[in-house]
DNA sequence: TTAATAATAGTTATCGGTAACTTTTATTAG
DNA sequence: CTAATAAAAGTTACCGATAACTATTATTAA
């Protein structure tokens, strides 16, 4: 016999519970969409029967049949253990739970291949919008995008974003170069950079040239050109740690160091402790995201305090305004904060 | 005029990658699926044809037409910010994508009723199944997913789970037990546990549970009976600062303290630091998870290591022999090691 | 009371894949 | 060279919801 795709499915449908209250398909729908047109009885009816099959809604079928229409929403992430990104997520996510949207999750390794495909994956399931966390998406990434006409925003650096996509966060540039300045204002010799690379990608890349940047515009004649160090790791307390070990074995002159992120300048941190060494008397430290770690050290951190929550529940409002047609602003910035602690 | 429900839908179809190769649409089905009984010329043309159109397939199409057996994967996780969770996340994340399966990630911020709210919503997206992470599922999400047949598996702590689900993690009775038992053979007098509560739900309950009832197995009779301390707030190093400092004021004659996690560990350490309490010489200091600041602490926190990307991938390559219908163990345990630093 | 109108409810076609079956074409055996 | 068989390709129905239209019933106006 023909036709049996599938036999032995359990689940209820939409056909079933209009049996069941006597009443059309559409009507059915109506009700559950809280549509006009329908009278009290009859919603009342409907919702009995609902309850009564304990009817679960078929999104993929409504989906699917009202022209890939959906509520999923991609999200692309380097990473979901880094605090600077899961806590950006977390407010992406909230929002979008709370309006009933439907995220959908791709770690991309900070590489430009796993995101592409990724993307084409998660195209693939016609969500109404994608969002990409950490930016530096390749050019073929951008393409596929465009061709599929959904919303797009990129979170994270706003810095040389091209006005053609919609964007949250902060200008990275702008950061480092205000924390070259601020460090190369109240120290002098040699400064350093501990940073970090996954697959031939060099993490926080904007916030170091803008640190770079800043360093040469000093008007100090005392401060010597930047000496950088990268891991071949995740960035984290231990690859902070061990960055300290090799940068101050190589430049043992080191005076100030700026490191990727807050995890790794408080491994330095651990570091100079364990070998006894000033901080900031004889070595100057600042990190990057007023991560939690942050707020509790004896010696608090110099550091930059970003608005994770924030970012992630302004790019998830510009993804439903852009979804839903609303007007949204193309470029949105959220305030940082340099906060001056006691290690530099 | 009737029927023109999506009329500037601009994507791809089968149809038209078949029209183009001049084959069927089954045809063209059959080559994209890598299945059987198409010659080599026309898996040529068809393949050309994708290329030629940049062909995306519809993946809610396929998932709906064939009965909603679908690649997704329903997520349900307390919160993403915390690295407990989102390294095991991390690691089913991997596992799923890497044989493309799709993630749908919901928080439930430690709420069984929003757990229940988001395990009804995805359910609606047919996933093929369902984790669990941090369990204390309610009844009504368990007999929900029960009548959705799909495949659950349960991850984080496996003490006392029913046997009729499938579970991966460890026991946090019997890890709070030993930790218990080790710091009862080598401290006296006052105990405290310092933990977090959100929601009215207490976090780490069994692992406190273990902890007490060791402390009254304990053959001294110089162990006085537990006193505790729970946070209004999540689990963080500033959670651990405050909570030391209440505990330390309604209980000045504290001797041992055990953490909810490292985090809140760290942060005790740092309130002790800060007040001149010497560790473990005036207070014993115990934490839980082996995270990642407790590898670079000048003093060696004593905590479980527990380790955390296994377990995620561990749950995935279950849930993954579960929705291919192989054989899985029902129970899955992974090693955690009781880690003696120099905190206790 | 009847005609015009508004509110409800019902009908039909459709989205884009795939299972199951049928038909055509190629290959091998006798 | 034909018959039996295998491989390749094509047909059709269907999944479950909804947009767009039509039909019915209730309400109001004249």
């Amino acid at each position: 016999m023909l036709h049996d795709i599938k036999k032995d499915n359990p689940s209820t449908s939409l056909e079933e519970v209009a049996k069941k209250a006597g009443v059309s398909k559409m009507t059915a729908s109506r009700v559950l969409r809280n549509k006009t047109g329908v009278s009290e009885k009859t919603r009342k009816k409907v919702l009995k029967a609902v309850e009564e099959i304990n009817y679960v809604p078929n999104r993929l079928a409504a989906a699917f049949g009202t022209g890939n229409t959906s509520t999923l929403v991609g999200i692309a992430v380097p990473t979901l253990s880094r605090d600077l990104f899961s806590q950006i997520l977390e407010g992406i996510e909230r929002r979008l739970q709370s309006v009933g949207y439907q995220p959908l999750i791709g770690t991309t390794n900070y590489s430009p291949g796993s995101e592409n495909d990724w993307i084409r994956t998660v195209l693939s399931w016609k969500p109404c919008g994608v969002m990409l966390l950490g930016n530096d998406s390749s050019p073929e990434t951008w393409q596929m995008l465009q061709r599929s006409n959904v919303s797009v925003v990129k979170v994270w650096d706003t810095h040389d974003i091209d006005d053609d996509s919609y964007s949250v966060g902060f200008d990275h540039y702008k950061i480092g170069y205000e924390m070259g300045s601020y460090l190369s204002n109240r120290y002098n010799g040699q400064f350093a950079y501990v940073g970090s690379r996954t697959e031939g990608h060099f993490l926080g890349k904007n916030r170091l040239r803008g640190y770079e940047q800043a360093l040469l515009d000093t008007k100090s004649t005392e401060v010597k050109p930047l000496v950088t160090y990268y891991l071949n790791d995740r960035p984290s307390f231990y690859a902070g740690f061990y960055g300290t070990e090799q940068i101050l074995s190589k430049h043992p002159d080191t005076r100030v160091i700026y490191y990727l992120d807050d995890n790794m300048a408080v491994g330095g941190m651990f570091y100079c402790k364990s070998k006894g060494i000033k901080i900031p008397g004889d070595i100057a430290i600042a990190g990057f995201g007023g991560l939690s770690v942050s707020s509790v050290l004896t010696t608090p951190l110099t550091t930059t305090k970003v608005p994770r929550l924030k970012i992630g529940q302004l790019a998830a409002a510009t993804m439903l305004k852009l979804v839903t047609e609303q007007a949204a602003a193309k470029h949105c910035e959220v305030e940082t904060e340099l906060v001056k602690g006691m290690t530099a």
